[in-house]
DNA sequence: CCTCGGCGTCACGTTCCCGTCACCGGGACC
DNA sequence: GGTCCCGGTGACGGGAACGTGACGCCGAGG
């Protein structure tokens, strides 16, 4: 579960620091370091997933900033941490009738704010819709459950093979080129040769038994998962 | 889903600004400032649907009234949600062993409230009328009295240990991650490792004796407690 | 002051998953 | 048909992930 973090902050050499530590525990990270500056990032594609807001910036107060984000319709349901220097206190009212979603108290750990970060997200993506359930001819699997079966029999994946199939399904139709897949199954920042691709295509064929099929071959090019079912029987 | 919450929070501005917001969500609200009134307040007509208790009153403990609360019968099933400030999160353990149904640290954000309360109605609406017992194959356990059962045998359960219980019956089939468990049984704030999980689980299993088999391991991903109690014989 | 229970952490052992390599087999193109 | 690669495949070593036992801290209660 990455995500896009937006973190809007004056101090250059504090946001550089959340920066890099976003970025190794695998967020991708946009940085604003004046309220007009974060209220534009806010808004443009791709709209982040959580924003870190300061509350003392020079422009524009983190209070402001906030109820900005709550009139426009792309940021309305963007969670919002709100960051406070020790000592001056919020006024808790106002923050609270900005609808800011979590505080944090500087000078806080990189550690808390990763987890509040990633509790945010969490609750999000629960309410987010889309379906835990993928059907795809003889093959089903639960996103929830984290479990996968073929032909009303269950198969046990490992967790890399899992969200392997995982990309496939919901990228059917479409080629993947090993790049592609090591970047989003395996992470941005994997350092595996492409052929380890190959051995977890095989591992997973073998396992989806007949339904491997639905995984074909594009010679110099990558792997395609199949548009429709019906496409096997060919 | 409107409903009647009730607010018991000596802090009279914040206060009004919970009613104020609970109010614009399509909620009535009914305000106390006190402990005593509180305690009346809950028990008059009509009873609370939710009760939002914060711990630090000027003349009752919050433990106190959630413990008067749970011994008068039209108030027993009322779910609780407690608030406290941070730093005193000792009370967060008593407050569960008190039966209260969820709880916030202060500052919170009315968002996170408002999301609380409507899940606790939920609950509710879907338990009205039914025991507070859960049962699960061979598990029972009683969420009001805190007490749980493995084939008509008590087992003693510390407070963390059955709430972390708790987290899987009510998730059930679901795979949880330890970072989701840290934030749903520990605490957003908690300032733990993740293998403290493995500590717990692994602690409740021993406890839970042969149906500690309902507790499953996927490696690489989190916990799951098994979606029906069948499973477990296969 | 001592003890005890609950909780968090650490270190160790084990399992098994993952990444790599080397060896083939079989298309593709001439 | 030959040659060149690309991809399938099996084996293997390293290490990540988890279970487990032990320890220390801290607050409660005697």
């Amino acid at each position: 579960m990455s995500g896009l973090v937006l973190v809007i902050e004056d101090e250059v050499d504090l946001a550089t620091t959340l920066e890099y530590n976003l970025r190794s525990e695998g967020f991708q990270v946009r940085l604003a370091h004046s309220g007009r500056q974060g209220l534009a990032a806010a808004s443009s594609d791709p709209t982040p997933d959580v924003i870190v807001l300061d509350l003392m910036l020079p422009d524009l107060a983190g209070t402001e900033i906030c109820r900005r984000l709550r009139e426009q319709d792309r940021t309305r349901e963007t969670p919002v941490i709100m960051c406070t220097a020790k000592g001056e206190e919020i006024d808790r009212v106002v923050g609270f009738e900005v609808g800011a979603d979590d505080y944090l108290v500087k000078p806080f750990s990189v550690r808390e704010l990763i987890l509040r970060i990633r509790a945010l997200m969490r609750r999000v993506q629960r309410t987010e819709g889309e379906p835990s359930l993928i059907r795809f001819g003889r093959l089903k699997i639960d996103r929830d459950a984290h479990r996968a079966w073929v032909d009303e029999g269950e198969i046990g994946l490992t967790a890399l093979e899992f969200r392997l199939l995982h990309a496939f399904l919901s990228r059917r139709g479409r080629v993947q080129t090993r790049d592609a897949l090591l970047s989003d199954v395996w992470g941005i920042d994997a350092d595996v040769t492409t052929r380890t691709v190959d051995t977890h295509v095989k591992r997973l064929r073998e396992k989806l038994g007949d339904a491997g099929a639905y995984i074909e071959t594009l010679r110099g090019v990558g792997y395609r998962f199949k548009g429709e079912p019906e496409e096997a029987e060919a």
